[in-house]
Formats: C-alpha cells, sequence, structure tokens
DNA sequence: TTTTATAATGAAAACGTTATCATGAAATCC
DNA sequence: GGATTTCATGATAACGTTTTCATTATAAAA
C-alpha cells in the first residue's frame, strides 16, 4: 500500500504538502496540487487510518465502538443498525463488541476499544456501576449509553419509559379479564429488567390485584430462561392465566413451553412479551407485545455521540423514547 | 494513558527493557523485570493496539475484519456468533462491517477495513466477481468466505451444500403430494440463491413434475421481498399448493402474506424455508426448515482463518457442510 | 527602496510501539 | 590471561500520519 512518502516522492514534493493537500489546509500551489493529485491517483493512495490515530488524539480517526450485551437479541440488532446508518452517512465505522452478557467478556472489551483509541463509544453496560465504564468516561471519552444508564455519571443516555411500557402491557391484561398474571423477569442487574417488574407492580397494585410471589420469575434474559421458568409457572398447582414476559427471548421460550404444554393461546393462557420483532405477527398465535423504537434508540445515541464527540463540553441529555403496545392475538 | 515511556521513566529503565518485559524477548534481570512489572500495575499501563499495528504488519495486531450483507438476518448473527467466540478465545476483537446488501457500502467498508490493518477478514462478499476483494486477497490479506465464494481465486471458504438442502426441502414437498411448488428467491446475485434454485429444479425434474416458470420468483432476500412476491403467488388464477422459500427474511414475509390471506398452513398450501431459525418452532404453524449449521460456520471461517494468519502458505481450504431439514407442521 | 505581509514549501518532532544494533560487564573457555 | 560467549541494557530507526516552525520568494505597503 501507498503512503504519504511514495507521494511525496512521485510528485517532488515534502509529505508536508501532500498532507496540505490531502486536508486542504494551509495553501498550496494550483500545479502542485495538481501534481499530487494525480500521484494520489495513480498510486491509489489510501491514508492509514492506523497512522491517524496514532498520531493525535485531537483529529478524528473516524472509529466508534459499541458494546452490546447479546446480539442474538434482535432488539440490540435493530438498535445496532440504527448506530451504523448513522455512522455510515457521517463516516465513521464501528468496531462492535458483543459481550454475551459475560462481564469478564465485558471488561475485556472495554480494554480493547480503550487501546483502539476510538473516537466514542455508544453502550449497554452489564450493570449500572460498571467502574471500568466509569472510569473511561470522567477520563474524557464520549459515551453514550442505550437501554441502561450509569449510576451517579453524568452520561448522555438513550432509553424507554420501560415501567410505563410494562403498566401498559398488564394493564391490558386486566382489562381482559385476567387475575393470575405472572412476570418472568430477565437479569435483575439490569436496569430495565427492573423498571419493568416495577410497571408489573404498579399496574396489579392500581387494579387491586395482590401480588403473587410465585408469580414472579427471575432469569438470565435468554431464551433457555423463558423456556425453564414458564415450564415452572405452567407445573405450579395453580398456574397463571396469563404471563408477562420481560424481554423478546423469553417470550419466545415462554411460548414454546406453551406450546409444549398444548395449552391453547390466550383461551388458557394470555401472552404479551416486551419487545416487537418483525415476525411477531407471523408467531402462533400472533402476539401482543410492547414495542421499543429500537432501530430509533440506535440512531438517537449515534447522533448524540457524534454531538458529543465535536462538542465535548455539552450538558448531557437523557432521552427517554415512548413504548407502544400492539395487540395481536395472544391476548 | 500511560504509554511504554511512563513505565521506562518510572522503572528508571529503557523503553526497550520494557518491550523486553512485556513480550518477554531477549533477556532481563530479574530484579529490573520485577520494578518494570510494577510500575506497569501502578500506572495501570494497556499497550495501544494502535501503536502496535502501525508499527509492524509481521506482529499480529489482533483485529479481525468481518463483513456481512445483512445484520438483520439471524444466519448471519449466528455466523457472526461463531467467529466471535473463536476470535474472543484466541485474543482477536473484530470490527465487525454490515453493508446491508448495498455494494457501494461494501465497498467503503473493504476501504476502512484495509486501512485498519486488519490481521484477516471473514467475508460474505456481494458477489462472485467482487474486484476489490479479489485484489485484497492477493496483496496478501488473510480472507476466508463464508456462505458465498470468490469465482476464480484461490480462497478458503466456508459453506453448506444449497442445492442438497433444497433438494430435500422440495423432494419433501413432493412426496407428501404436492405439485405446484413454488420457490420465492432471494438476490439471484448471490451463489447460494442459484444452487438452491438449482436444487429446486432438480427434486422437480427427479420426480416428472414440469417446471411452472410463474411460480418461481426472484426477490431481494428480505423480508418485503418475501412479502411482495407471495403475494404475487396467492393472487395467481392457479395458486400454489406449496411454497419453498429461499431464506429465512423471505420464509417470515411469505408468512405474513399467507396469513393476511386467511390460508390454512398447510391445508391450503405448505411451506418450507431455508434457514431455521431459534423460534422455528414458535412459529404458526411451527416451520418446517433447512437447517444449516451457522454458528459453526462461523466458528469453523474463524478456525481456518487464525490457520491461515499463522502459516500463510497453506493450501486454501473449501469447506462444505451439511444441512438438515426439520420437518415440523407447516407441512 | 526598505519594510512587511503573504504564499508556498520543507524539515522535523511527535504519537507508542517493535526490532536492530551497539555497548559494557560478567562469565566461560582453552 | 586473553578470547569469546552470554547477559543486561540502551539508543535509535521505523511504521504513516499531523502539525509546528522555519525558510524562501514574491507581492503589497510605507
Amino acid at each position: 500500500m501507498a503512503s504519504m512518502n511514495d507521494i511525496a516522492r512521485r510528485a517532488g514534493v515534502s509529505i508536508a504538502t501532500v498532507s496540505r493537500v490531502l486536508n486542504n489546509s494551509g495553501s498550496v500551489n494550483e500545479a502542485t496540487r495538481a501534481r499530487i493529485l494525480k500521484a494520489i491517483k495513480d498510486l491509489k493512495y489510501q491514508p492509514s487510518r492506523v497512522a491517524k490515530r496514532l498520531r493525535s488524539k485531537s483529529v478524528s480517526s473516524n472509529l466508534l465502538g459499541v458494546l452490546i450485551p447479546d446480539i442474538q437479541n434482535p432488539f440490540y440488532v435493530d438498535v445496532l443498525r440504527g448506530i451504523e446508518d448513522i455512522a455510515y452517512t457521517n463516516n465513521y465505522a464501528i468496531i462492535m463488541c458483543n459481550y454475551s452478557q459475560d462481564e469478564k467478556k465485558e471488561k475485556l472489551y472495554l480494554e480493547i476499544l480503550q487501546s483502539e483509541a476510538i473516537d466514542g463509544l455508544i453502550a449497554a453496560p452489564a450493570n449500572e456501576q460498571d467502574v471500568q465504564l466509569k472510569k473511561m468516561v470522567r477520563e474524557g471519552l464520549p459515551v453514550v449509553c442505550v437501554d441502561r444508564g450509569l449510576q451517579d455519571e453524568d452520561v448522555d443516555i438513550v432509553v424507554v419509559d420501560n415501567r410505563e411500557g410494562a403498566f401498559k402491557a398488564v394493564e391490558h391484561l386486566i382489562k381482559l379479564g385476567r387475575r393470575r398474571i405472572a412476570y418472568i423477569s430477565g437479569l435483575q442487574t439490569i436496569p430495565s429488567s427492573r423498571y419493568r417488574e416495577k410497571g408489573y407492580l404498579d399496574a396489579l397494585s392500581s387494579y387491586q390485584i395482590p401480588v403473587v410471589p410465585e408469580l414472579i420469575k427471575h432469569g438470565d434474559s435468554k431464551y433457555e430462561g423463558g423456556l425453564v421458568l414458564c415450564e415452572e409457572l405452567l407445573n405450579l398447582p395453580e398456574p397463571p392465566d396469563a404471563v408477562f414476559t420481560g424481554n423478546n427471548l423469553i417470550t419466545l421460550g415462554a411460548l414454546e413451553s406453551i406450546h409444549k404444554h398444548q395449552l391453547r393461546i390466550p383461551d388458557d393462557i394470555a401472552i404479551v412479551g416486551f419487545d416487537d420483532m418483525i415476525w411477531s405477527s407471523s408467531l402462533n398465535p400472533s402476539l401482543t407485545a410492547v414495542r421499543q423504537p429500537a432501530y430509533d434508540i440506535g440512531q438517537r445515541a449515534c447522533e448524540l455521540l457524534l454531538q458529543r464527540i465535536s462538542e465535548p463540553g455539552r450538558a448531557c441529555i437523557k432521552m427517554i423514547l415512548k413504548t407502544e403496545l400492539i395487540v395481536r392475538r395472544s391476548t
């Protein structure tokens, strides 16, 4: 690969001048510029992003980091797509790290991202008091949190109103006459899981429905978790007549379990899930779900990040997007 | 962030010695080593991957590129997970580029990857004669292709037997008595689409079933494509009694369309899709599908890549994995 | 004409590594 | 006891950029 040096030599100038035309900074004679431009074309010169990155923190190397908990979850895929679309149109590349809900892996990836000298980071940390991430924020790395925040740390954040979304879902079930409503939660370390639980509890109490502890299950935010926890619920002496699931993978696991038990949805048991998916209407039966604007979350987050990169001093923004209850045949 | 220089200063040695203990190369006095190690710990030193990368192509900078056509497709997500797991255990980070089936975007990403000085690349190129990718291969970048190859270029490749997979799917439909079997294809520029079509045609001819051109639809490998093309099929004066869909997004689109028409599956129309998904059994009805070992594909590909990086000269390997027909209720 | 801007360019430092060479001291060999 | 090897270390070039400073030549101002 041709370097600036090659260009300089071929055009008979110094690399300084080449740099000047490359970044059109400073003034350079038209003839020289033309000569350099030609050399660049001839040698198919491509600047080394690595060298750029090394050279100066000040100049943007156009690389963003994205740290997500679970690439298998379509929600994060959509967030990622949103991020990526904005990044792409602004000429940023992204280095994507999926820590699979493994905090050790998360730590390693944060180290790597730091050592790759990224310009900024969009992260959904494993938990709210992630010391390493906090440190990076404090050291001045532009960071935007998505889906979950960072306790006691002033940082841009894009989330949805999880409590309200859950409330609407459960309220919907109640209004349909359901009384034994179960909740299958994701990881309790994740704030959104707790907010969703809060929404669930608030809805029950709003309608004076007693909370039955054995109807609340805490799992791991994954398909298998949804499967086994729903299994437990269905094996209860007095099984629930409705279940509210904490995220889309849990929902799919729960569906699997209900089908295994040959129960009719919604006759025997109703189900409403957090997170809508493109194929939710093709599920058996089509799924009532709380839709998060995942793609938007990604876009907003990336916009905020680019803003912060160009204006590091600006005040932090906490963006709370709305959820939407989409009623289909499962309730 | 502390640099080697800071360490050297604090330990009262030169950076050369620091480098030596860091890479334990050369010999260094035990006492000095201890002093340096302490300094490293004290200053929380982290090597700059960027500087490493810049310094020498020879030493591995532990960064891989992954170029995929469509992150929305769960198949590629699984491939990605396979890649990532192997990369992670071998201490590689990955820079993930999703070109969304947009060749312009693909080109840009290839440039970026090159200029990021990655150690190797796993790619599913938009088409088999991708000149840019070919050039990169020829220039010595270790590359492994997944899901699709590169024409006239000797390169490692991991694919499944698409023709056979499609054949089995269609044969299954035929054996169930279906005769008007439609095929909704993905992008024809993608080899796998063509191989799947070949399998479809081979199966028909094996059982002396005439090919009906209007039952073969070519689309864009996306959800919307599946939706509108299936729509067209169902609006035919003589609609099909079965449909074989070319990938998972197409399948979901087709399902949506069939449901819209209020047709019963499989009574009115049977459907079998290429690509199984974790929630395929939760679809309405549970879906008969050709399963690709996506996660394995990713793992194998990454293993091949790491091999090639450490041994650039070794002969190219073409790995063809088996598909599996999973029969459920949609047929 | 002398001074002063301005335009056009180059030299060189810096970023954080790795790797080569050089140097001195201690240890081993014959 | 001189020659040679081994150990321990440092200086420095190189990777490919950006940026600061210096230098010349020319144009404008006095």
